[in-house]
DNA sequence: CTACGCGATACGGAATTGGTATAGTCTACC
DNA sequence: GGTAGACTATACCAATTCCGTATCGCGTAG
């Protein structure tokens, strides 16, 4: 069965007079035929009935129509959803993430990308920076959102926003009195620093800020993640340094603290295959650069 | 867009590798990259990324292909479904009926042809016998039951069913003490006919039974219909003649009576289109054609 | 009885398709 | 580092398919 042959059943059967059809189609009229014939000796069925007239469908000329309108339905379809995915403004992206950037940053890009292109549905998967490089490499995640990553020949890294540092601390402790941090008051305080695994990591970093300052830190405890550090820190236990975004949420128990005197930035990164020039990925970046 | 396009498309999707696909379609690679390359310019879209080990499908190739199975598979249905309705096993089948048929001979026939044809949907229509006659001709119906028809050129008149004649009377009626009645009986009786519209009617023929029995027939009330008859007889004002089937419905207060002296038949006939050749009303006749 | 409209058929020219041979490119392996 | 292998792209020719013009056959209407 040839598309043609579809195309001039719909015609004639909306017709129901082969010449109609034919100009209606900008043919003659004898090609109609032939392929109306084609189409009837590949069924090895009739779908019109010769009047005098003109034409008239049988019954299974009938059931070949809908379907017909069907074929050509999809074939529109197909040209119209290839071009939008083409474009960027259908399909799919799935995305990794870890740490801290998810109760802020990611889901800020997120909002925005999905405002703008809604038919594209995106997914969150959570999954160690370790993880989102062989995802991203074996293609089931497009993007991974972290804090800092190992460089990869493959795959580009690109910083998508950047925060400042914060403190958190118990309610009760007693640099909580303080409405901002010196350095001095660090030098003294106990340290709880996270993520134990997965280098390069916000713990590294951690130590490299508060070193640049000046201060050489201490390290009482290392926690799993930001949760169990921020527990540790409710439960009075020391202070934990952490991205400023983090303190947008309603710790119970937690308050956070400034330090003037320690102004670095602390960056969220986002890494795809250097290669992937899907148009939904391209666009998703878009959106992902403006939060600088 | 054509159907050869979409099938290679399918094919090198599905292998990733035009030269897999060629041998899997039997044909040499350069008519695949052609094929590919033609549907790519149509679309203005690039469907596969080239690499190293073959190719790849694109966020547009992936969304392409979606609708292209949805193309290939409402093909294969098209062939399918046209057949099918060419052997008469889809579609639908529009019936008019009037009269006391539709109490017996109808769904019988119906039934039988239902349970041998799950997929052909059968509709009923209420309609005067003159009314099917026009529908038939506008194919509006496929067919029309009723008893008597008059003869008209387009129109195939045939029996499908035949069944004796049974005496409705109220069950206080004088004649109902009687096992069976005699032609003297009936003599004397009261007679309720009907229908009052539509010649040739049952009422007409209720006549011409009863004269060929040598009875001259005192007709006190003509009813519109069988409903209507049967509601005559339950008040106890008179004997109202009427096919036997009808006997088979619990009328409350009516009795039924039979007298062998008078051994007619009385007929159902079906109408339908003499050209009309349709599958499916050919294996309705089929059908039909066994109740005799 | 003729003119008209309908689909079917015949045939020549044009467009499309497929096949063979080969180019171009990358990877892998020796 | 060079060569063999795998893959797609290109060039060109043969075969097929398709379309258009002309015409036929048939039935109807004026």
């Amino acid at each position: 069965m040839e598309m043609r042959q579809v195309k001039y059943f719909l015609a004639v059967a909306e017709e129901e007079n082969f010449s109609n059809a034919a100009r209606r189609l900008n043919v003659s009229q004898p090609p109609i035929t032939r392929q109306i014939q084609q189409l009837e000796a590949e069924l090895g069925v009739q779908l019109f009935e010769r009047t005098q007239k003109g034409v008239k469908l049988t019954a299974a000329g009938g059931a070949f129509l809908e379907e017909a309108r069907q074929i050509l339905h999809r074939s529109r379809l197909a040209v119209e959803r290839s071009r939008a995915a083409a474009r960027g403004e259908i399909g799919n992206l799935e995305i990794g993430y870890f740490g801290s950037p998810i109760f802020s940053v990611v889901p800020r890009i997120v909002r925005r990308f999905c405002r703008e292109n809604s038919d594209v549905s995106v997914a969150l998967h959570p999954m160690t920076k370790k993880a989102q490089v062989e995802a991203v490499k074996d293609g089931r995640i497009h993007i991974g959102f972290g804090r800092y990553y190992a460089y990869d020949g493959d795959i580009a890294i690109e910083k998508v926003a950047e925060e400042g540092i914060s403190f958190a601390m118990s309610a009760t402790h007693e640099l909580a009195s303080r409405e901002t941090l010196t350095i001095d008051d660090l030098k003294a305080a106990s340290l709880i620093v996270f993520p134990q695994a997965g280098r390069p990591s916000f713990a590294d970093e951690t130590i490299r800020i508060l070193q640049k300052a000046g201060i050489e830190p201490k390290i009482d405890f290392e926690a799993a993640d930001l949760t169990s550090a921020l527990a540790l820190s409710a439960a009075g236990l020391g202070v934990c340094m952490a991205p400023s975004s983090v303190a947008e949420l309603n710790w119970p128990n937690v308050c956070f603290r400034t330090a003037p005197d320690i102004d670095t930035k602390c960056p969220t990164h986002c890494i795809f295959l250097t290669a992937d020039q899907s148009p939904i990925l391209v666009r998703f970046l878009e959106m992902a650069r403006l939060g600088l």
